[in-house]
DNA sequence: CCTATTTGGTTTAATATTAAACCAAATGGA
DNA sequence: TCCATTTGGTTTAATATTAAACCAAATAGG
């Protein structure tokens, strides 16, 4: 026999972890500009955080989305305007993303249409609640990286 | 000015969700029959745990998918015969959706197959853990889901 | 050196999802 | 009763995503 009790809770967890993850997408989603997929306001979000030329490899293995996914996210960006992606000079395959002007100004635009989002959860709830949920999230994430083979 | 101190840790927390989230899905995903995906797997999880008929729109208000998706997941699942669709007798738009024999004995078979995971994660983290960590997420949900205008 | 393997990236095909338009049946006032 | 609105469900078109095959350049071991 299975251990019913543990399952169940563990399972109870992972069920609200995908559910608020799910609405908060949803409503991320809608507060950001109309030609602004999430995935895209990932990627700018993650230059405006770290800088720097980014591979598209990197990029998909640090945003954990496939290679192709990163590929089309990066056209529809690129089409845009929001960021320059120039072939690698140290390496013939590769190719390197930066974020351009306008990527910058379309981040601090979304990040505006959203702040609306931010300012009812910090309404709701503590900066000491939400940091003392911190600790075992980041355990559980870790645990799941790691072991992911 | 926004609290920057404040907003980065909503922020932080709201990364650390959609991070595990995603993972769980995946790893999830990797453990189940090859026929399943995960949107057919929770159709026959909500049956298990709730029996009953239900009509593809109730299924996808509690599933939270929008009854475009639901037409498309009770599809796949029919054409496998793991659910039976009929007509309401007392509605004549509605439709009855009921678990067959065969949809119970797949669901029974992916819960083998994802059990590697659950004990894992078992042997990881303590119920208590898990438990304590869930009044906070419940409490997260709710205002999310009461906030989806 | 060579060759085998790895790595960076794209393409193709399939799947899953949403939004929007739509149809048909039910419901609720006037 | 009748019409307007709501509700249940599907369809269509578009978007986003994955897996798998593929190509080209880099790297490593013999």
């Amino acid at each position: 026999m299975a251990k019913p009790v543990t399952d169940a809770i563990a399972f109870q967890f992972f069920t609200e972890i995908a559910i608020i993850s799910q609405l908060a997408e949803t409503a991320l989603e809608r507060h950001l500009p109309d030609a602004m997929s999430l995935a895209q306001f990932r990627v700018l979000t993650h230059f405006v955080r770290l800088g720097g030329p980014w591979g598209p490899a990197r990029l998909a293995a640090a945003l954990q989305v496939t290679k192709a996914a990163m590929t089309f996210t990066l056209g529809r960006l690129e089409a845009q305007g929001f960021v320059h992606i120039d072939p690698d000079p140290d390496d013939g395959r590769a190719k390197l993303v930066t974020l351009s002007a306008a990527g910058r100004a379309a981040h601090t635009q979304a990040l505006e249409q959203i702040s609306p989002i931010q300012a009812q959860m910090n309404n709701e709830f503590t900066v000491v609640e939400l940091a003392a949920a911190l600790p075992f999230l980041q355990r559980v994430r870790a645990y799941l990286d790691a072991a992911r083979g």
